[in-house]
DNA sequence: GTCTATAGAACGATAGAC
DNA sequence: GTCTATCGTTCTATAGAC
């Protein structure tokens, strides 16, 4: 009798892959994606370094599961804050968690990574652009040209703050000055020269 | 005796070394890094494929030094009509130039390329960065912060315009919506909640 | 009995230490 | 510059599910 998959191998084989895809957030998390070897990953998923590429084609489609996944999870966290609480809540949200996860915060936004995973990255920027301009007050023009310049530079003045060489910051005065900076920005002012 | 060159054998070793840069260049700018293969470079300067790699150890290699020759152009420009004309000028300085060549404005701030490439790109943000903080008003606080924020926000919002997929946009009405997002972020005036 | 999934060594390439 | 360690990937034998 020819072999065919059944609901308990097909359970296994999600669950291993699971583990894999866990290991490897959790190792690029704790020391970006220099630590998320394939054999390390394997090591730290209790599998096989072979065994990964059951599970995915190359180590790169693997990164790029783990990089998806890992962003949705921004960019869901961050449209809920924005759904609650505005534009000040969704800046805050995002800059908090990413200083409360610097290393993978790293990773998603600044990290050079393979073009692979850098693709990702477009629509990870794309993605929050759009949870923006849906929050963005009505008198805004251009609300995907300024929702785009938004996460820019939340994102942009997170890439030092975050950075492995960085320096430590005070979380609360940076938040301030994010927020800050972004409602400035959308207000209905007349702009001043400067 | 053995070999040891001379001016002239010096000079030309130079100038071929410098069509092979050229060529990557304007392959680049033409049509991305996918244009820029070592063969299409190679013939695009004169030389032999083999050839390239006696001037350069690997192709990531050339591809930093023309990412680094062609960004601070860019800057260079940008520090310019920041000293000029303030940091009004250096936004529009920066949209222009960006939206009159918009392949190699997509190949500097956002396509896809080798994580070495990408290590330059980073640099390449810092020295943005450090140009509009020199420019910055004096009211503005954390100098540094703002800098980057609005190095991002320009940035990002000329990802879509210069994308390959993107859309045609109205190069004047671009330029004004980001030059005044800029000088609103950079008011004195109490952000209001939104 | 037939076939898949896994483990773990082996391979060529490369980057970092010295 | 040389060399070693480690990388991503592939291969082969085996254990186990059907």
């Amino acid at each position: 009798m020819a072999y065919r998959p059944t609901e308990r191998t097909e359970a296994r084989r999600i669950a291993a892959r699971e583990r894999v895809v866990a290991a490897a957030r959790e190792l690029i998390a704790a020391g970006g994606y220099r630590a998320a070897s394939v054999a390390a990953v394997a090591r730290r998923a209790g599998v096989a370094t072979g065994s990964v590429y059951r599970h995915f084609p190359s180590k790169a489609d693997l990164l790029v599961e783990v990089f998806r996944r890992a962003s949705q999870r921004e960019v869901d966290a961050v449209a809920a804050a924005l759904a609650e609480g505005g534009v000040a809540a969704g800046v805050e949200t995002f800059a908090r968690r990413a200083l409360r996860g610097r290393r993978l915060a790293w990773a998603l936004l600044a990290e050079p990574v393979d073009p692979a995973v850098e693709a990702e990255r477009l629509a990870f920027r794309r993605a929050f652009r759009d949870a923006f301009a849906a929050a963005l007050p009505a008198h805004v023009a251009d609300r995907e040209l300024a929702a785009a310049a938004l996460v820019g530079a939340v994102g942009e003045a997170l890439v030092g703050p975050v950075s492995p060489t960085g320096a430590g910051h005070d979380e609360d005065a940076l938040v301030a000055a994010l927020v800050a900076f972004a409602l400035r920005a959308l207000s209905q002012e007349e702009p001043v020269p400067c």
